[in-house]
DNA sequence: GATGAATGAGACTTCATTCAT
DNA sequence: CATGAATGAAGTCTCATTCAT
């Protein structure tokens, strides 16, 4: 992945950067990855192809950017979630972290998962296991606090099987749309997936 | 999807056919489907491009006649695997069913990620329904065989709940390799998840 | 210097890279090497962009084929003038030789120039060298035959200046229109220059 | 070609468009025409796009002033070598000239050639020109002085015979690198092709 | 005067698709 | 039916030039 060519110095640039990844936003979750092309977005963005280029060296530093910016926002997320809920028992901290990744696909479904699609892609692959890197550990610590309540033993394993499990699985429900992930059935199912494999048998 | 604009009649046709889906799969699993071009395709599967256009009549129709084998034969790989357990305890037939998700994955990574990369895309998303369509009944009747020592009550759902869980956990372990992915560790794990998940709290 | 991607198969496509690089020395002739754009050439060549790039790489190879054959030309050119006379008395070979030069000079003084103004640039070097390591040997074998009457010791470096020294004369003169360089005044002081030069002082 | 928009005032603006010419050398030797960007140009004389073209309307002007400064430079050179052997005799003055030519390439070759490729292009013929106009009447007058024992009639045309043919040999010679034309054996012939030019047969 | 962000025409190149042979 | 040459719309990216600050 490249990264941007230019850090921008001036308050005018900062804005052009912000408008052009919000734009590249709005076209990848419209259009899909291959209809994103490089005038489009600069067009959407209100600038010029030219301006756009100052920034970003080519088309994948502009979704790697906005990949970037998306993992942050999950990261910044998932800290402020699972801090609420770190001494709270088992079946409260999951519902909690399925929320916690609820929350950040209801905010823009055709966005995430746009942004999910583009992953495997060379080199954004990193970006994702950063986040695993990020997430896994917190939900690792926490078992780590509650240990004897909890069936696994190997935490960071059962954290990265949690993270795996729950993130499609809510994807897949977000895209049956809200009558379907908003109802309760569906959320104590979840639920009842994560505090099953966690307790003991 | 456009689908294959005529069918095959005789026997050559239905090799060369057969030749260029094949031909599609190879490129597919190794250029990805940007890189994936008809010319290429036809090249690699020793035909003329011409040829190619004579029985697809655009290049999505090929992807989608790649997506439908693919999940034809996930189709028939479930149903055999299933009812080999149809009968079996809830732990051996989690593990029949983990088992054959990985198979799944197993014999080709690659165009495995590449086709459900390529799902989302509009239209091949009917596949994926349709395979839903066929995989949960099918483990809903399993389970409703053995709904007493079960917790769940909305079948469908649970079976649809576990398919969505499985798929892309298998997939996540495939890709981090054997040494993972056939690690007892983590099929025990995976099977801890579905038991888990089934039996009652 | 890239090559041609393809060789030509059937009759067709020969006489489309004929036109090709025939368009490609009327646009560089009259335009210059920056004003030649690969859609111009196309369009005078009466093709589409699309049929260009499928016998050349990129623009560069364009004008590579062309010098090729500039040099090819020449080559045959020199050849067919000089073994005219292999065992002429050294003012007629001179004189020969000139007018060779001239000719190849003559025929499209604009092509000529926009290809030697080419030469320079990264790799086509090689085209150039390969005019001077025929020419050369071939001028050194006239004068080993007539080695008594001639003062160069060193045949091959004396073949080089003269080579090195004619083409740029007759380029500038040429550039000065027929006017000039069809005087016999200037062809006589390009005369006095090579005999002034190969003869004993 | 057009010149420079302004003429600087201040001894600071002198020393920016100073620095921007040799910007432009630098450039210019090092990347070629092509590559030599405005932006390019402006970084390396450490000064914004904008300053350049407070003094350049427009990047030809750029090359421009350079090739003026480099002609400028040359017609110094030559004035000073010649007027030191104005009453020597010819294999001396020979000697001197050809010294000057190779002086004028060696200092900067790259550059020196650079230059040389861009001449041909509109317009700034004319400055060549205008050192032929300034070399050539310098030689003649020098031949004109040894008139008694020289060969050559038309004196202005033997002179330009002369600059046509040196500056391309030796400009050759240099390509091929400092062991081909430092070495005596080069000089030598240089020297006799000059020689034996104007001396009577 | 200086700065450098912004502009946008236009260059190169690819590739899905057609069609004459 | 097969072939593969031809097409050209469209995408990515560059760079000379302008202009608000």
């Amino acid at each position: 992945m490249d990264r941007p060519r230019k850090r921008p110095r001036q308050a005018r640039s900062r804005a052009t950067v912000e408008a052009i990844v919000e734009a590249t936003a709005r076209v990848l979750a419209e259009h899909g990855y291959d209809k994103t092309t490089t005038n489009r977005v600069a067009t959407v963005a209100g600038v010029s192809v030219g301006s756009l280029y100052q920034y970003f060296p080519n088309k994948d530093a502009l979704v790697g950017a906005l990949v970037d910016r998306h993992f942050e926002r999950m990261r910044a997320l998932f800290a402020e979630r699972l801090a609420a809920v770190a001494d709270a028992p088992v079946e409260q901290a999951a519902r909690a972290l399925i929320d916690a990744v609820m929350e950040g696909h209801r905010r823009n479904p055709r966005l995430h998962q746009a942004v999910l699609e583009f992953v495997p892609r060379l080199g954004v692959q990193g970006q994702r296991d950063a986040f695993d890197t990020f997430a896994v550990p917190l939900i690792a610590a926490y078992m780590a606090r509650r240990r004897a309540e909890l069936r696994p033993r190997d935490l960071e394993l059962a954290a990265w099987v949690l993270m795996r499990t729950l993130q499609p699985l809510v994807h897949a429900a977000v895209l049956r749309g809200p009558a379907f992930f908003e109802d309760p059935a569906f959320i104590d199912e979840a639920t009842a997936l994560v505090v099953g494999y966690l307790s003991v048998g």
